[in-house]
RNA sequence: GGGCCGGUAGCUCAGUUGGCAGAGCAGGGGACUUUUAAUCCCAAGGUCGUUGGUUCGAUUCCAACCCGGCCCA
């Protein structure tokens, strides 16, 4: 006979096992409660065969008497449906003691150990839902960036921003320094990019009256793979006219605070060994103070070469100033920011959308913002000048990753854009902070793998 | 891209100073009505990452490559 295709009027674990709190060893509710999962262990005492039954929300024991359920043909991994009584069994153990069950889908293939669960890491990659089924901790990781990403859009909205949805295929990437994945559109009869950021597309939408937008979605950066990168990525950004970039602080503070407690329940997380507090408000620094304490401020790209080598520093892939204070900030003080730090006025050089400080002109209203010695973001007062943008366009250093320019952008901006605070934050990267992950690949369902 | 480490049964792991490849769990058969990684008995399960080389003989030694991890760039 065909399994069943639906299981209705089912109950979570969870609420069943909570029933059972009160019951003495050896007792049973006269109340029938019905129960569907995957099996995750059996132990048969002849006539008499325990299961335990898992479902999302948690896991319990199966009583099957044989005299009630009949014979219980299933194995490790099926997934049933069970009618039955919470009870207790003589040794105290929170169950159900079954009067019908039902084979809703067999397992085929072995289950991996479910004692260690699934550990190489590889096989816990390339088959997630093995790593899902056997690992309660993968399962609480992905439940949480599941609340967290729902928390995020719940503060936004509450605070009238619109989510909208822009081109992931683009004519002309931009909006970033990052080397791009090219693909093609035969009907089209064109190469596209995709995406390495959202932001160009979502100034527009400013330029368009909208106001307050967000999106959340995946970017692509054809680069390095490490324990903060990955070539897909999930990454929000937000724009908001009449705010610059202080407002944008204390919002991407609150939004942090606000979706730790929704997500977690609290805003001290542990990372790397490290007790982090995100509450409101976070550490500030100017970035030229960040590294002037160091000593390692200069604008004379000789000088800085020769200091960070002398550091040990290799600078052989730094063509020019800019990527040598890059260079200098990431490697040195980056990985010190273990609290929530936000860092801010960059140099000009660094920052072609960022607009320029009331008092420093070689200096930007930009800030980018830390916590386990790992940039979760970035985010400045919009320039919204068109002849300036264009200028900054020109500007940018020829060594770095990108486009030169978007004539449609500035044009856009020609029209007028209101004065605008935009922010990016790495969904990923955020979700291991609060979930205390230490490499990405571990919030990531399906990391990028080479082809096995 | 460089350095180090790893890849043995479906899973977790052992092992071979070069001589027919091992365990536990899972899967198959059987016993058992209160188990908690249940227990017990029986049978089965392998391209030892891949390709070459050395050797009478290679999973083991050597080389190249593939895949992964950690660190560095």
């Amino acid at each position: 006979m065909a399994a069943p295709k639906r299981f209705p009027e089912r109950d979570e674990i969870a609420a069943v096992r909570a029933t059972t709190e009160s019951l003495d060893a050896g007792s049973e509710l006269d109340d029938t409660r019905r129960l569907a999962g995957r099996v995750m262990a059996r132990r048969e005492m002849g006539k008499l065969v325990f299961l335990d039954l898992v479902d999302r929300s948690g896991r319990i024991q199966l009583m099957c008497d044989t005299g009630r359920t009949g014979d219980v043909d299933v194995h490790l991994g099926d997934v049933v449906g069970v009618s039955g009584k919470p009870a207790k069994s003589r040794r105290g153990e929170p169950s159900l003691a079954v009067d019908e069950l039902e084979l809703l889908s067999r397992n085929r293939s072995s289950l991996p150990d479910t004692f260690h669960g699934l550990t190489d890491v590889e096989t816990r990659y390339r088959k997630r839902y093995l790593d899902l089924l056997t690992n309660e901790e993968t399962r609480d990781v992905f439940l949480l960036r599941a609340r967290i990403v729902s928390a995020v859009r719940r503060y936004l909205d509450s605070e009238g921003f619109v989510e909208v949805e822009t081109p992931i295929l683009q004519p002309r990437y931009g909006g970033a320094f990052a080397l791009p994945f090219v693909t093609r559109s035969s009907e089209l009869d064109t190469d596209l990019y995709l995406r390495i950021a959202t932001e160009l597309y979502l100034k527009r939408l400013i330029v368009g009256g909208l106001e307050r937008v967000y999106e959340i979605g995946k970017d692509f950066r054809n680069e390095s793979v490490s324990y903060k990168h990955q070539p897909e990525f999930t990454m929000l950004e937000w724009y908001e006219a009449y705010a610059d970039y202080l407002d944008t602080m204390e919002r991407i503070e609150r939004l942090v605070e606000q979706v730790a407690n929704e997500a977690l329940g609290t805003t001290r997380v542990t990372f790397r060994g490290n007790e982090i507090e995100l509450k409101a408000p976070w550490k500030r620094i100017r970035f030229i103070d960040a590294l002037e304490k160091l000593e390692l401020w200069t604008r004379d790209a000789g000088e800085l070469r020769a200091w960070l080598e002398e550091r040990g520093v290799d600078t052989g892939a730094d063509k020019d100033w800019p990527q040598l204070v890059d260079h200098a900030f990431s490697h040195f003080v980056e990985p010190t920011l273990v609290q929530p730090t936000i860092v801010h006025d960059y140099p000009v050089e660094l920052s072609p959308f960022a607009r320029s400080t009331n008092d420093d002109p070689s200096l930007t209203e930009r800030f980018e913002y830390f916590a386990g010695g790992m940039e979760l973001g970035n985010a400045f007062t919009e320039i919204n000048d068109a002849e300036e943008q264009r200028q900054r366009f020109d500007q940018q250093s020829e060594h770095v990753l990108g486009e030169r320019g978007d004539p449609d952008y500035v044009e856009a901006l020609s029209y007028g854009m209101p004065p605008t605070g935009g922010l990016g934050l790495g969904i990923d990267r955020l979700t291991m902070l609060l979930s205390g992950r230490e490499t990405i690949r571990d919030v990531i369902l399906f990391p990028a793998l080479r082809q096995g």
